[in-house]
RNA sequence: GGCGCGUUGGUGUAAUUGGUUAACACGCCGCCCUCUCAAGGCGGAGAGUACGGGUUCGAUCCCCGUACGCGCUACCA
């Protein structure tokens, strides 16, 4: 890569970030920092009826969130700025005048109300909906009056009639496209803000952007950039149109049939390290026969290519995200997933006044979740107060189950205090003593510690409750 | 409808520039561990690479066609 790496991240603040953006988001920044270059956020809000309040700051949140620090971008500087395309207005004004000027773009003044009666009546004849170029022809003088009476007008790009457009993907290869199916896309708006095609080009080359990394949904509306680089005479930057996110249905990420915000993620319980991972992996492969899949944003960057991302698109498997979550799960630091899974016990109702034993506790249950929110679901058995039914009394008053407690109890009080492996053996010891063993054994110890049938084998639960509480549990 | 892009087990992917019993992970099933539920260990089923034609001694890999899916076709991004 012999030009400086510089790319952007361009997303539109709609008040959230889905799971596409962000991945794409990932696949620039993986794609900067792998080439020492730099990452920039870019807000694309030319739209003004799709305003959202507070969405740009959420955006900035969750990619710091994230861990995608960007190297230049609204709240973080630049040189290049302001970084709000909305606050670039006199630029794209400035570049459409240039185009006016050499022939390449065009007023137009039709009413959207006209332009859906064209589009109606071309859709009866069965014709191609598309500008039918009707303000090509307007002379400079009928221009010039209807700019003086006021009538308000959009800019047109002119597209070359006749002509091939072709280009190369980083990711899809060679694409070509014919310009006579190319539309006379409307540049800058009657209300003066920039289409998105217009910005782009221009934001792009300004901010010296050297990789367009973007979604496949800009594939199409390619030439009509190319097409305005030719008219600027500028260097078209290159390109890589990176697959969408399915169901798993294979219809394109929706709402409807789950969540598709990050946001949503982090909040159910998933680890920001391990939706990096995962989501770096979806469309994307190390490939010379690795086959190791837990990466760290670190060996991420050193192993990432934009050349082995995957060209088709790829369902989002919540199934191996779980997995992937549980992974890391097993293998964080004790401290800071304590303090990820204290409000997941809080909310439950759960008193964790007692950090040693949440700690315990989060020693204790870490192996049974996939997830953070399961935690409170995994935890409680170690907080709740005995209660049994009449059967489940008979079974820890019955004369057995009395021997294995007085056998247990004795070796338990022996005990300087009970570690995560010291409790276990003590049955074995019991079991060899008393000849009960099995179910006869186990079971009435389980039901005395948590009043449950079920959960998580006895030598955690031991060692959560403590010595005391479990010497006071025995005692029937 | 037109144009563009795509198609390897259920899912995510791999397979030196055409030569492999088509590999790995998730999921699924079974066994072991075991008082239970997970975790962990071991093993298994599951694709002849969408389909049909080529090119070739030989195609997952190259070419063409068909089907299907998705995207675009706005004064939205």
């Amino acid at each position: 890569m012999n030009k400086k790496v510089r790319v952007r991240f361009a997303p539109s603040p709609t008040g959230y970030l889905h799971l596409g953006s962000f991945r794409t988001a990932l696949f620039n920044y993986l794609f900067a920092h792998h080439h020492g270059g730099k990452f920039i956020l870019r807000i694309e809000d030319t739209d003004q009826s799709r305003k959202v309040e507070g969405a740009v700051e959420n955006l900035i949140n969750i990619l710091n969130e994230m861990g995608l620090s960007y190297d230049e971008g609204p709240d973080a500087g630049g040189e290049f700025g302001p970084y709000f395309q909305s606050q670039r207005l006199e630029l794209y004004r400035k570049y459409c005048d240039e185009l006016l000027a050499g022939g390449h773009a065009y007023y137009a003044f039709e009413s959207a109300e006209e332009l859906e009666e064209m589009r109606r009546v071309q859709q009866m004849q069965g014709k191609q909906t598309m500008y039918d170029r009707r303000a090509r022809n307007l002379t400079d003088n009928e221009v010039k009056e209807r700019l003086a009476s006021g009538i308000p007008y959009v800019i047109r790009l002119k597209v070359p009639i006749d002509s091939e457009i072709r280009f190369t993907d980083l990711i899809r290869g060679n694409v070509k496209i014919d310009t006579n199916l190319v539309d006379d896309q409307v540049l800058l708006k009657g209300d003066g803000f920039p289409t998105y095609h217009l910005a782009n080009v221009i934001d792009d080359h300004l901010m010296n952007i050297s990789h367009i990394i973007r979604g496949e949904e800009w594939l199409t509306s390619v030439p009509k950039h190319i097409i305005l680089y030719n008219a600027f005479g500028w260097e078209i930057p290159q390109m890589a149109h990176v697959p969408l996110i399915l169901n798993p249905d294979k219809t394109k990420l929706s709402k409807r049939q789950g969540d598709v915000a990050t946001e949503d993620y982090l909040k159910k319980g998933y680890l920001r390290e391990a939706l990096l991972n995962f989501m770096a992996l979806l469309g994307w492969n190390p490939g010379e026969g690795e086959e190791k899949e837990i990466f760290s944003k670190e060996e991420l960057i050193n192993l990432f290519s934009i050349e082995r991302v995957n060209s088709a698109g790829a369902v989002f498997n919540i199934d191996k995200l779980n997995w992937m979550n549980g992974e890391y799960i097993k293998k964080y630091d004790i401290n800071e997933l304590t303090e990820l899974i204290l409000p997941y016990l809080n909310s439950g109702g759960i008193d964790t006044s007692d950090l040693a034993k949440t700690k315990r506790v989060v020693f204790a249950i870490k192996n049974y979740l996939n997830r953070l929110d399961e935690a409170y679901e995994q935890a409680k058995v170690y907080y709740s107060s005995v209660s049994l039914s009449d059967a489940q009394n008979d079974i820890i008053c019955n004369e057995i189950s009395k021997q294995v407690f007085a056998a247990l109890t004795s070796k338990v009080d022996a005990l300087l205090e009970i570690t995560i492996d010291n409790f276990k053996p003590l049955l074995s010891e019991v079991q060899k003593e008393t000849g009960v063993k099995g179910k006869n054994l186990f079971m009435p110890v389980r039901l005395a510690l948590t009043g449950e049938e079920h959960g998580p084998e006895l030598g955690l639960i031991a060692y959560v409750l403590g010595k005391e509480e479990v010497l006071k549990r025995l005692k029937i």
